[in-house]
DNA sequence: AAAATTATAGTCAGAAAAGGTCAAAAGGTA
DNA sequence: TACCTTTTGACCTTTTCTGACTATAATTTT
C-alpha cells in the first residue's frame, strides 16, 4: 500500500472516532507520524479529501495552525432525494463511491447492490469512452439507477 | 512452448495458490522474471485473461501501481461459459434482456442484480452515446457485472 | 504600536514509479 | 505466399513523492 493510501485510511479512521466527525490536526505532525514532507500531506487532501469526496478541509497557517477535517454529514431525512440533487451531469468513480457509502450507511442499499453499482459504474465497465464520456455515462447510470431500483 | 503460453501458466498457478484468487502483481516483476519487455504482459493479459476466459483484471497505474487478476470461480458454470462465449463486444438492448432472462431462468443472478443491469444498460442510461457506442458499453457492463456477481 | 521573529500551512514544478498503447519486426502455419 | 500470433521497443499517461520557495498568523522584541 502507498503513503497517500496509508495516510488516507489514517485520518478517515480518526475522522470516524471523534465526535462530529470533526478531526483537527497539525500537519507538520502527520508529516512527522508518517515520515514523509509536509507537503505529502496536502497531497493527500487534496486527491483523497476534496468536497466532492465527501469532506470539508479549513486550514488555518501561523502560530497554532491546523488542517480540520469533517465528514459532510448525510441528510438523514430523504438521504436518496439529497443525492440525487446533488449529482450533476458528470461523476467521478470516486463520487460514486462516496455516495454508495452514504446509502450503505444509511441502510437504502445492500452492500451486494453497492457493489454491482459500482462495477457498472466503473472505468473498467467504460473502458471503450473518453474520460469526458464515462463521467457523463457514469452520471446518467447511477440516476437512472436510483429512480428506477432504489 | 511460447513465452505468451508460460507467462499463462505461470500467473494461472499463482491465482489459484491465492485466497480468494486474487493475484495482485507489479508488471514490471513479471517482466523481469520472464526477461521480457513489460508490454508482453499485457499481451498476455489481453489474449489471455479477458473475461470471456473467466478472469476479471484490475490496474492502476503510479507509483505503487499493480496488475490484480481475478479467478471468477462461477464461470465453470455452463450456462455463464455459454453465454460469455456468444456475447460479442456489442449487445443490443433485446440482446441484454434475453440473457438476463436465461441467467434468471437457471438462478445464475437474482431478479434484484437483473433489474440494475437492465436500467444500467439502458438506452435511456446511455442516452449521450451513439448507436455504437451504446452496444459497445452494455456489453462492457454486462460482461463486468456477470463477473462480478456470479 | 511597529518591527522582527517564529511557527505554521500552501504552491508548484520536477523527479520517480508505475502501467498503457501502438506499430513494426519476427516467427509459425495453412 | 498469405495470414495469424508473438515479441519487441519507442513513446505516452497517470499517480505519487519531494523540496525549494511563498504566504499567513501569532508572539516577542524594540
Amino acid at each position: 500500500m502507498n503513503l497517500v493510501d496509508v495516510i488516507e485510511q489514517y485520518i478517515k479512521e480518526e475522522v470516524n472516532k471523534c465526535d462530529n466527525d470533526i478531526l483537527e490536526v497539525k500537519r507538520s505532525d502527520l508529516a512527522e507520524l508518517f515520515s514523509c514532507v509536509p507537503s505529502q500531506i496536502n497531497y493527500v487532501i487534496s486527491t483523497r479529501f476534496a468536497p466532492e469526496m465527501g469532506f470539508y478541509v479549513e486550514t488555518r497557517r501561523g502560530g497554532g495552525g491546523y488542517i480540520r477535517i469533517k465528514k459532510i454529514p448525510a441528510y438523514e431525512d430523504d438521504i436518496v432525494n439529497n443525492i440525487f440533487d446533488k449529482i450533476g451531469n458528470k461523476m467521478s468513480q470516486r463520487v460514486v463511491n462516496v455516495y454508495l457509502d452514504a446509502l450503505l450507511d444509511y441502510n437504502v442499499i445492500e452492500k451486494d447492490t453497492a457493489k454491482i453499482i459500482k462495477v457498472a459504474t466503473s472505468d473498467k465497465s467504460l473502458q471503450n469512452l473518453s474520460q469526458e464520456e464515462k463521467d457523463i455515462t457514469r452520471a446518467s447510470i447511477f440516476k437512472n439507477i436510483i429512480l428506477n431500483v432504489i
